[in-house]
DNA sequence: TCTGGGGTCCTAGGACCC
DNA sequence: TCTGGGGTCCTAGGACCC
């Protein structure tokens, strides 16, 4: 199977509707205020030169960057140009295309030559979006996922069972899909760094530490190995959230109610936009300067509006008064429709 | 340097039931 | 006086991804 990824895909989008800004450092992040809190979406690769990358704090990144273009983010903009680059991959022979996020997307495919495959799409997909892309190719997906970095930009790479340790046993765990920093320092205390130490750990000692799911699921992530179907069940989304964080650190509860209301309606608009009804709500509350709490609650499916603002009201009531909040959300859980069910629709452990 | 916003999935522990 | 074992549901929290 095949991996595509957009090379910088928002800042791809911008330089598209904006040709004077090609070759210039662009950032893209928050409402493009660099004052502001916000992070970088997407940096192009003139501005990462200086450093600059996904998840930035923007005021850093601006720092760094003096020159840069920074621009708003405008989410309708990516989607649209998103679901052209998958209605061409769709349009490619024989293909089956689950949908990762913006900007990829994984193609499966019976072909003998796989690299011409993905030149073809390589090419079409330029044709029609004037977006360039990168393609792995992997015989799992978590071979051709990884496969991709290789090819940026604008490139293709191939993982397989042969070369796989050859080419990620000596890179560090966090390469690795689903290992971040936090996993990482726990498999270096088990005495793993690197992907080929992670591929043939000790099972009860992975297990020991993350559970006999996720213990046996890392060692597998190690060896590249897993699932090799690409699912193109429609996507359908387990459920809706909302949330800001303020630009100056809120105490006061009649704020907290307000933006928690706020956030609520909102919230409740986009899950009666997908006619389904609320069967939990979150909370989530950042104190400051970034310790973050979560609460929730189950629901009747039968609850009205009423009583989910009531229900949502009872979780503030959780917030500890007093201490400053830099971040509210507020999210609401769908019930999942019946052809959506446990088993249908793509999981993580089914990888 | 100081950390957005929208998601998904997994685990632990307590409550409760038979 | 001592109090099993299995199962499910719920809440809180953690981790990761784009």
């Amino acid at each position: 199977m095949l991996h595509v990824d957009l090379d910088q895909f928002i800042a791809a989008v911008e330089v598209l509707r904006n040709p004077d800004l090609a070759g210039k450092p662009v950032i893209v992040g928050g409402r493009g205020d660099p004052t502001e809190r916000a992070v970088v979406s997407t940096a192009s690769y003139e501005a990462r030169q200086f450093g600059v990358g996904s998840g930035m704090p923007l005021r850093i990144a601006a720092r760094k960057v003096p020159d840069a273009v920074i621009l708003p983010v405008d989410a309708p903009a990516y989607l649209a140009a998103s679901e052209e680059v998958m209605a061409t991959l769709r349009d490619q022979p024989g293909a089956v295309v689950q949908v990762l996020g913006w900007d990829e997307a994984f193609v499966g495919v019976a072909t003998d030559d796989p690299e011409a495959y993905a030149r073809r799409l390589q090419h079409d997909v330029l044709d029609r979006t004037r977006l360039h892309c990168s393609v792995g190719i992997g015989d799992t997906l978590v071979r051709a996922k990884n496969a991709t970095d290789f090819g940026k930009p604008r490139g293709t790479f191939r993982l397989t069972a042969e070369n796989w340790l050859e080419v990620m046993g000596e890179r560090p765990t966090t390469a690795l899909w689903g290992v971040g920093s936090k996993v990482s320092k726990r498999l270096a205390a088990l005495g793993i760094g690197t992907v080929a130490q992670l591929a043939v750990g000790d099972a009860e000692a992975l297990t020991g530490e993350f559970g006999p799911k996720m213990g046996l699921w890392y060692r597998q992530l190690g060896r590249g190995d897993g699932s090799n179907v690409v699912d193109d069940t429609p996507w359908v989304a387990r459920g809706h959230s909302k949330e800001t964080t303020f630009q100056t650190d809120i105490v006061d509860p009649d704020a907290i109610e307000a933006a928690a209301r706020h956030l609520l309606d909102q919230v409740l608009d986009e899950v009666a936009a997908d006619d389904r009804p609320v069967v939990g709500l979150g909370l989530k509350v950042r104190y400051a300067p970034f310790l973050t709490k979560t609460f929730t609650k189950k629901i009747p499916s039968t609850a009205d509006r009423e009583v989910v603002l009531a229900r949502t009201l009872e979780l503030i009531a959780k917030i500890e008064p007093g201490r400053p909040i830099r971040l509210l959300g507020v999210r609401a859980e769908m019930a999942m429709p019946d052809d959506a069910r446990e088993g249908h629709t793509p999981t993580r452990s089914g990888w």
